[in-house]
Formats: C-alpha cells, sequence, structure tokens
DNA sequence: CGTCGGAAATGACATTTGTCATTGACGAAA
DNA sequence: TTTCGTCAATGACAAATGTCATTTCCGACG
C-alpha cells in the first residue's frame, strides 16, 4: 500500500485528487495539506511514501516546502505538479531532487505516475521531457560590476579562456608575467575559485 | 489494457519479463523479440502501446532498433532497460525520443513504469535523473573514439572540465593522483593541447 | 609642492602540474 | 607454462602556477 499526502491550496484540486487517487486500491491518501506551511507540519507525523504537491502556492511554494520537508530529514518521493511548464520551477524542482514533475491536466495518468515515483523512479511529464535540454542549458548570468571585475581583469578572464599561459598574455596585454598572473590571482579571490582551470570552466558556465 | 513488446537478445531476461509484466492483470505481453532487427519487423504487426528494449545487444542495438521503429511510424513508447548507466546510450535514447530509461535491477518497479509511459508520462530510473543535467548539456561534435580516448580518459576529461584537481580525480576515482596526472598527460598529448585548462577550453568548445 | 592611491612590477616561496622512466599486477594469448 | 600488453602506481624532475609582501611609477588632488 502507498501512502500519500497531498498538497494543495485550492481545495477543489486536493479533492479531486483525493478522489482519483484513493480510488485505487494500492493508494492510500494520508493526508491532504492546503499549504506549504501546513504540509512541512504534516510530514513528519504523516511520514507518506509520496507527496503529490503543487508547485504554486500562495505563501510556501511547492518547491519551497519540499526542500523544508526533505531538509527535516522525510524520505518521501516529491512529485510536483503544475497546470503549465514553468522553466523556473522545474528547475528548482530538478535541483532539490523530486522525483517527478506532471502535468495537473492529465490526471488520468497521475495513479500509475504516483506508483512509478514510489517505486523509485523519476516521472516527467510527455511535455516536460522535451523542454529538458532547453532548461538545463540555461544559466545564470553573471554580472561582472556585481563581483568588482574590472575591464582588464575581464580579458584577462578572456585569454585565461582560450588557453593561454599567464606568459602569453602577458605579451598580448603587455604587462609583465608577474603582473598577470597577480591579475590572476586577484580574479581568483573576487570569484571563489582556485586555480585559471576552475576560471576556465566558470567562463563558459556563466559568462559565454 | 496494456499491450507490450518485449526486446532482449537473452531469452532468460526477456522470459523474466514477460512474466512479470503478464502477472499484472492491466498489461499484457503481445510480442517477444530476440534481436533489434526482430523488433523492427515485428512492431508494424504487433502495434504495442510500449516497447520494452534493451539498449545493449547484439547485432543492432537498441537505440537503431527504436529509431527504425519511430521512423516505420509506429506510435509505441519506448522504455529502455539498461544493467548500468551508460551516458552514451541515455543521450541517443533522449534524442530519439524514448519514454523511459530505467535500471534492470529494480525490476519490481517494471509494471509501474510500464503504466506510466503508456500514459504518456517519461521515466527515469533514479540515479539516470541525477546524470541528467550533465548529460543533456553534452552535444557531441567530438568523436572519442577518432582520438583513441578511452572511456576512462572520457571521465577524466570531465572532471577536469568540472575544475577539479587531480588529488579530487584521483579520490573520485579511486585511483593513485600520479595515475590521474599520467592520463591526463596522455590525454593532452592525444589531444595535442598543453595544460589542463586548455582540456577544459577544448571540452567547453568542442565537446558541450 | 607633497602625498595619496591605484596600476604595474619584482622577488621569494609553496604548490600544482606535466613529463618521463620504471615497476608491479593481472589477464589474454601463444 | 611463458610471454606479451595494458593498466595502475611510483619517484624524480622541470615548468607553470598561485600567493604574498614589497617597491616603483604616475596621475589626481589637496
Amino acid at each position: 500500500m502507498i501512502s500519500v499526502m497531498i498538497v494543495d491550496d485550492d481545495p477543489f484540486v486536493s479533492g479531486s485528487l483525493k478522489i482519483i487517487l484513493d480510488n485505487e486500491p494500492d493508494i492510500e491518501v494520508k493526508a491532504v495539506a492546503g499549504s506549504g506551511e501546513e504540509a512541512v507540519k504534516l510530514a513528519p507525523s504523516v511520514a507518506p511514501d509520496v507527496i503529490v504537491m503543487d508547485i504554486r502556492m500562495e505563501g510556501m511554494n511547492g518547491t519551497e516546502a519540499a526542500q523544508k520537508i526533505i531538509e527535516n530529514g522525510s524520505s518521501a518521493a516529491i512529485l510536483f505538479l503544475t497546470t503549465f511548464l514553468d522553466d523556473e520551477y522545474i528547475n528548482k524542482a530538478l535541483k532539490i531532487g523530486a522525483k517527478g514533475y506532471i502535468i495537473k491536466q492529465d490526471c488520468g495518468s497521475l495513479p500509475s505516475s504516483v506508483r512509478a515515483v514510489a517505486s523509485g523512479q523519476a516521472v516527467f511529464g510527455g511535455k516536460v521531457v522535451e523542454k529538458l535540454p532547453d532548461l538545463l542549458n540555461r544559466k545564470e548570468r553573471f554580472d561582472p560590476s556585481e563581483f568588482d571585475i574590472t575591464p582588464k581583469e575581464l580579458e584577462v578572464i578572456k585569454f585565461v579562456a582560450d588557453g593561454l599561459s599567464n606568459k602569453e598574455i602577458a605579451e598580448k596585454m603587455f604587462l609583465g608575467e608577474g603582473t598577470v598572473r597577480n591579475m590572476v590571482s586577484s580574479i581568483l579571490t573576487k570569484l571563489d575559485l582556485r586555480d585559471r582551470t576552475q576560471l576556465a570552466c566558470f567562463y563558459y558556465q556563466k559568462m559565454v
């Protein structure tokens, strides 16, 4: 028997979901929470196998609630429900280790999704998968002014990300090798990185 | 009733899978193919809802067979089975629009996965999901075999491109630091690069 | 004029990195 | 069995890198 907790701030939705799931012989809805906060409170005592959670809610939203619940030591598999595709949310959901992300509309597939998630698989609504590649390629923009990176340092960063040595960079910029070394060092400190390789990685991941 | 075709070149495996699935009241195994070629031939007449396919097979492998089948107009949802995580395969599987990719070991979850896939969701084995972010970001204009890059070396390249030091890579791969150093050195020779930073650049420019 | 501050440079140092020759372990092949 | 080839490891070494304290230079500003 799979125990489930439903979290949705719309009583009509959570009611419908409960009916759908309770109708399955091997699924039992143990609790229904009307908000993220309530879900966090209930999770430890209910200890459900699966938490079916709306991702858009008043107050604490789905990902926040899920994060809290996971932090509190729950081993529940989180299955997010959404009415549409929201890039930001999918990203966060993946990051915190959600086990599923499906579209409310096809509630017919909900029971089988719950079962799959309960048995350790991860489930995504068909259209979500198609979007995954795009989503994961998206990077948080990098704002040089945010980190006090000067124009000259920016130039150095690009050279490093081209695989040049300090000496080569020095020649290109008409500086001493030691100077370039100091600049690299200062850049690393500002960006909280360890070495030029990490700087190159940072460049390609956040700046290009 | 969900109709299923099983494809595996190991009769023991396909037999076991058939038993597991036939045991479910709402799932019916309509056909069992012993090779990719046979699967392509059977698919049109069987017209299953779901094809459960081993990804590693003699002759035509899983992804090739799946591609053919899809090209031939089948609307079957493809659910790949694998004994371990193979990056390249996951990539290809996703590209050709597979609906699932799960680990053979947890065959207990197979029925629920089949149901989820049949109802239009996408299913991934738990550990596969964790790797998704890495995998999806990778486009390959670069053919490792072209340069005699071994799988282990490929792994090292990825770690370098993550900014890890030799020592850190060594720990992750359970090798000595000197060994990793030698591997990096050998990679650099093969790719005609100078240092690890250039390797990271190469990775992001040619391999990602 | 002096001096303040930033950019550039220097020198010293520890660490990391890349290269190479060599060795041991292990399995496949003869 | 021996031999071969590959993988992992080791040790030694030079080079590149990163850090830090210090110094020089130069323009701005009082």
